[in-house]
DNA sequence: GTCAGTATCAACCAAGCGGTTGAAAGCGTC
DNA sequence: GACGCTTTCAACCGCTTGGTTGATACTGAC
């Protein structure tokens, strides 16, 4: 705070009949909501805090009272990004189906959770182009995550011992590339359609993707291989 | 231009006894590098001009004497980095291959350069977050990359025809998912080493990723599929 | 040597922007 | 009704930044 600054605020006039409405916790989310799309549309540089004002509807002072500043506000989106994919991927229920099925139903949660929050798409490109470094300050974020690591484990060794898989993937490794191949044509798709001509978001094309990236990944883990995974060349 | 300014400007003190240096065509890289180093680590909002001029070791104003202004300096270094890859992918000369070798050059071209250069994954991402809006008013760019769809299709029917491939991948999926797995685990490195707590660029994780990946590409186009791709559900 | 154009320079400017301030309205407790 | 705290408001401020300006040095042609 500026302590040496003088008193000089004329006083403002008052306001018209209209009262202000007050709900906190409404407040709050609505800011989230306005600085969600905002920040997902143009980056944490290229977002302006006066617009997340507008968006959701209220004064911009706020935005500090609730968030202190630009970039906690952005924290507090990535946070709540986090929380909300990882409700939704807990509630998958994995270890209830068949190892294939099990894979076949997080494969297609992962893509059609893209498919519908491109947010997060342009949110995690933007988290890493800064290093990371509000996820790292967060310490609710790698505890959502390791959960999901150790299902996938389980649904790999459970293939493995029915005989559905032949092969046993690394689960980090394949899990990097499920999320590669639901994740990258979406935060791609403007440079690939300039590069292609086509549009990747046609509905019929994104269907076809699914299938190709179930067919990808199952075809992988079915299939017996060549050498051992993780194999080190010395 | 501000016509309506009046002459103002103090006479400035003389240099000293140092010349300047006249190299356009230097000056001119030595910006681009730059200014691909500044974009990339930054994007382009949050990247400076004045921090691009410093790297460059240069004045400001011949920024704006060559590139006229930030938004066509930054389309500059994108075009730049697509003809730098496209010429590159040009020389692989998949043709000369089996189709197995050609795949695995190809990928092994594709994941290795994004290792070496990471600013192209940056530029990306930041191009995908403007729409492509530069990519777009750029006809050089779709120009260079439909020969690259061509060859693959080429691979492909080789390979069906002398039996090392048993699926007929659409070459366009295909390509997108090579990219996915070679570009995911770089343009996501930051983000995923906070949820798996490793470092992704470790050497020998990078050998494991790309065998992984030359791995899940292979088994995919040697197995027999489920059902014919691209298959329509009405 | 002059001239015109090119390449480069230091200083400047107007607008934008993140963040702050003094104040007012609302609300629950006493 | 008073009070203290919370929530909200309009206006403001200092700094940053993309871009501009008038000028100078360099260079090749005549």
């Amino acid at each position: 705070m500026n302590d040496d600054r003088p008193p000089g605020r004329s006083p403002r006039a008052k306001t018209g009949g209209a009262g202000r409405v007050r709900d906190p916790e409404q407040t709050r989310e609505r800011i989230l909501d306005a600085a969600r799309d905002e920040f997902s549309a143009k980056g944490l540089s290229g977002a302006r805090v006066n617009t997340i004002a507008e968006r959701a509807g209220v004064n911009k002072q706020l935005i500090y009272y609730y968030f202190d500043d630009k970039e906690r506000l952005y924290g507090a989106v990535l946070e709540r990004a986090y929380r909300d994919i990882r409700k939704q991927e807990n509630a998958l229920d994995l270890d209830a189906l068949s190892p294939e099925d099990a894979l076949r139903r997080f494969i297609h949660f992962n893509f059609d959770y893209t498919v519908k929050n491109r947010y997060f798409v342009a949110l995690l490109n933007d988290e890493n182009l800064h290093k990371a470094r509000h996820a790292k300050v967060n310490d609710r974020i790698p505890a959502l995550q390791s959960t999901m690591k150790r299902t996938l484990a389980r649904v790999i060794r459970r293939g493995l011992e029915d005989g559905s898989f032949r092969r046993e993937a690394d689960p980090v490794e394949l899990y990097i590339s499920i999320a590669s191949l639901c994740y990258f044509f979406l935060s791609n798709r403007h440079t690939l359609s300039v590069i292609f001509n086509v549009d990747l978001l046609e509905s019929d094309r994104i269907e076809a993707r699914r299938d190709h990236v179930t067919e990808m990944v199952l075809s992988y883990l079915r299939s017996v291989p060549a050498a051992p995974p993780g194999q080190h060349k010395t």
